[in-house]
DNA sequence: TTTCAACACGAAAACGTTTTCGTAAGACTA
DNA sequence: TAGTCTTACGAAAACGTTTTCGTGTTGAAA
C-alpha cells in the first residue's frame, strides 16, 4: 500500500508548517495569497484528498448512517435502501448496511458494532426473532446513549423513537374502494392468520370499504390462509364456486395463485373477476398479467426516513424535539389484472 | 448525545494512566493483576467499547469493504451483497454499499469518497455507462494507490485485478445438453442482440452444445431480440407455427414471454414444448409455471470475492502476487418449465 | 551495604486533521 | 524612538487509541 498524500507530506515538502498548509487549504485568510496558491497548486497536482478518518474522528461524526434490516434480497427492502441512499447522499451522508437475516443476535451485535464510533445514527427495522422475543435493550441502549434512531416499517411501539409506517389500513381500503368503483358487488378478501400489524389491518380496511359502500360483509369471502407454504391449495379450493367478481390479497403471491385458480377455472382476469395484490414488486410487475397492487413506496420511505434523521443529527435543538412519527400513504399502480 | 466513556475517562476516574487502562484492557503482563481487575471491572461495568474510528485511525485499517453495484433493487445483486456480507462477518469486516445507478459519474463520486479512507478495498460491479464511455481512471487510480480492488460479473478486461465471473459460455451450453437430455430436437434460443458479454457468450454456448450432439444449429430458431421493450411482441411472433419443442432464453422476461406465446397457441409448457431461462430472481420461481433456469450463485459469487480481498488485504506479500480470476459455475435449477 | 533485576506503571509519540493561541517582523502612529 | 497594529505564520492541543521507552520502587543476590 503506497503511503496517502497527508498535510505533514505537504508541509514538509513547500517547507511550512502543518497549520499553514491545512489553513490554506481551507482558505483562511490568515494566509497570504502567495502561499496558498502555492500549497493548492501543489495539493491538487497530486491528488490531496483529506483522510475521512481522521476527520471523523477530529469532528466526533462521519457523516454515516447505519441501516440494519431484516434481509437484503427483498424486493421492498432493497427500494427503502434506494431511498436512503438518495436522500443521505444529497446532504452529504453515506451509508452503511448490516443485515439481521432476522436473527434477535445478529441484530444485537450489528448494532453494537456500528455504534462504537462508526456512525452518527441509524434506521433500522427489526427482526422478526426480536419481534418475538420482546427484547429491545439494544435499542433502548442506543438511545440512552444518544444516538438518534429512526425505525421504519416494522416498528416497535414500546420504543420512544422516529418512525415512519404506512397506513396499511388505509391502503386496503382503496383498493377496495377501486374494485368497488368499478362496479364489484363481491369482493373476496385473502389475508394472513397471523401476520398481526399487516393482516388484520389490511383486513380492517377492506371491511371498512365494504360498510362505507353499505356492502355487507360476506364472511364467505374471506380466506385466511393458515399455512404459507401450502396457501396455493387453500386458496385454490377456496375460490372454487364462489362466484366473486374481484379479489384482494394481501401479498403478491396470493394474489398470483388467486389468479392461476381463476384461470383454471375458465375465468379471464380482469374480464371475469379482478385482482389486486399488496406489496409491489417484481413479480407484479412482471406476472402475466400484470398485477395492480397496492404499493408502499418504499423509496419514499427510505428518502423520509434518512431526512428525519439528517434532521436530528444537524438541528443541536433537536434533542427536546418530540419524536415523530410519519405515515407515508399508499398508492394503488393499475396494472392489467384490473379493468381500466 | 451523552459522551461516551472513553480510555482517559477511565483512566481519571481510577486514578491511573492511560496507558496503564489501555493495557490493562488488553491484559497486558505489564499491568498487575489488581489493577488489571480494578480497570477490566469498571470497563465493564460502564459498557466500555473502544472507538473504532480512533482503532482505524491508529491502524490505518478499517476493516471495511466498500460495495459498489450498478443497482440494489435487483435480485441478482442483492444475493451477492448478501454473499459479500456473510463473508465478511466472517472475518471481522462490515461493509458499504454504495449504488452507482449504471451513472459514470456516481461511480467516480463513490469511489473517490470511500477511498478516502472509510475502507480498505473495493468489490465492485462496474456501471453501464463506465462499459460504454470506457473510461477506468477511477479504477486504475485506486488500483495505483495500493488499494486492493476486486471486480466482479460486469469486469472490465483491460483492468488489472482479481475478478470473479460466472460462465455464461458453460451455462448455456448445460441447459442445451439438459434439454438435449431430454430429447428435444428443435430448440429455439431466445438472445439479445447487444448485450456483447452476456448474449454472445450464452449463444455461442447453445451452439456449441447443439454442435456436440451433431445436431445443425437452425437460424431460424434464433431469435435476437432488437428491443428490449418490445420484446415481448418480437417473441410471440418469432414463436408463430415454428414446431419447436424447447426454447433456451437469455432472461427471464424473454422466458415467460415464450411461455405465454405457447400457452396462447395452446400449447402446453412443460408437456409440449419446454423452457429454460437465466438468471434465477423472484419471478422465476414465483411464476405459473415455475421456471427451470441457468442459477448464476449469486451468494457465492459475493462470498467468493470478500474472501478473495481478504486474502488480499490481510496477506503482506499478496502484493506480487498474480491477480486472479476466479470463474463461478453455474448450476441448473430444474423447475417445471420442463420435464423431470 | 551495594547492585541489579523484576515489576508496575506513566510519559509521550503516533495516526491525520482542525483550531486556538502565541509571536516575529514589519508598518504605522504619536 | 517607542509603542501599537497588522500580517503571516508556527506550536500545540485535541479527537481516542496503542505502543515504545523510561523510571521509580521493590526484593534479592553479592
Amino acid at each position: 500500500m503506497k503511503k496517502r498524500l497527508t498535510l505533514k507530506l505537504i508541509a514538509k515538502e513547500l517547507d511550512v508548517s502543518v497549520s499553514t498548509v491545512s489553513k490554506a487549504l481551507r482558505d483562511s485568510a490568515e494566509i497570504s495569497e502567495d502561499t496558498r496558491q502555492k500549497i493548492k497548486a501543489f495539493a491538487k497536482l497530486y491528488n490531496y484528498k483529506p483522510n475521512i478518518i481522521a476527520l471523523s474522528l477530529k469532528n466526533r461524526k462521519t457523516k454515516t448512517i447505519g441501516v440494519i434490516i431484516p434481509e437484503i434480497v427483498h424486493h421492498f427492502f432493497t427500494t427503502v435502501i434506494s431511498g436512503i441512499e438518495q436522500a443521505a447522499n444529497e446532504k452529504g451522508y453515506h451509508v452503511i448496511i448490516c443485515t439481521s437475516n432476522n436473527s434477535f443476535d445478529k441484530e444485537v451485535i450489528n448494532m453494537e458494532i456500528l455504534a462504537n464510533g462508526s456512525i452518527d445514527g441509524f434506521i433500522l427495522s427489526v427482526a422478526k426473532e426480536t419481534q418475538q422475543k420482546k427484547d429491545y435493550h439494544h435499542l433502548t441502549e442506543v438511545i440512552e446513549q444518544g444516538m438518534p434512531l429512526v425505525m421504519f416499517d416494522r416498528v416497535i411501539d414500546e420504543i420512544n423513537c422516529d418512525k415512519i409506517i404506512i397506513d396499511d389500513f388505509l391502503g386496503a381500503k382503496k383498493a377496495i374502494q377501486h374494485l368497488i368503483d368499478k362496479k364489484c358487488k363481491k369482493i373476496g378478501l385473502i389475508t394472513t392468520i397471523d401476520y398481526v400489524s399487516v393482516g388484520k389491518l389490511r383486513t380492517q380496511g377492506y371491511r371498512e370499504a365494504l360498510k362505507e359502500n353499505n356492502i355487507p360483509a360476506d364472511e364467505d369471502l374471506i380466506l385466511k390462509v393458515e399455512d404459507f407454504d401450502k396457501s396455493e391449495m387453500e386458496i385454490q379450493s377456496f375460490l372454487k364456486d364462489k362466484k366473486m367478481d374481484a379479489v384482494f390479497a394481501v401479498n403478491e403471491h396470493f394474489a398470483i395463485y388467486a389468479i392461476k385458480a381463476f384461470q383454471e377455472q375458465g375465468l379471464k382476469v380482469p374480464d371475469d373477476v379482478q385482482v389486486i395484490g399488496f406489496t409491489d414488486g417484481e413479480l407484479s410487475k412482471r406476472f402475466i398479467p400484470s398485477l395492480t397492487t397496492v404499493n408502499q413506496h418504499g423509496e419514499e420511505m427510505g428518502a423520509q426516513a434518512a431526512r428525519l434523521l439528517i434532521k436530528k443529527l444537524e438541528n443541536e435543538d433537536a434533542e427536546d424535539e418530540p419524536f415523530e412519527t410519519i405515515i407515508i400513504e399508499t398508492g394503488l399502480v393499475e396494472r392489467n389484472s384490473t379493468k381500466r
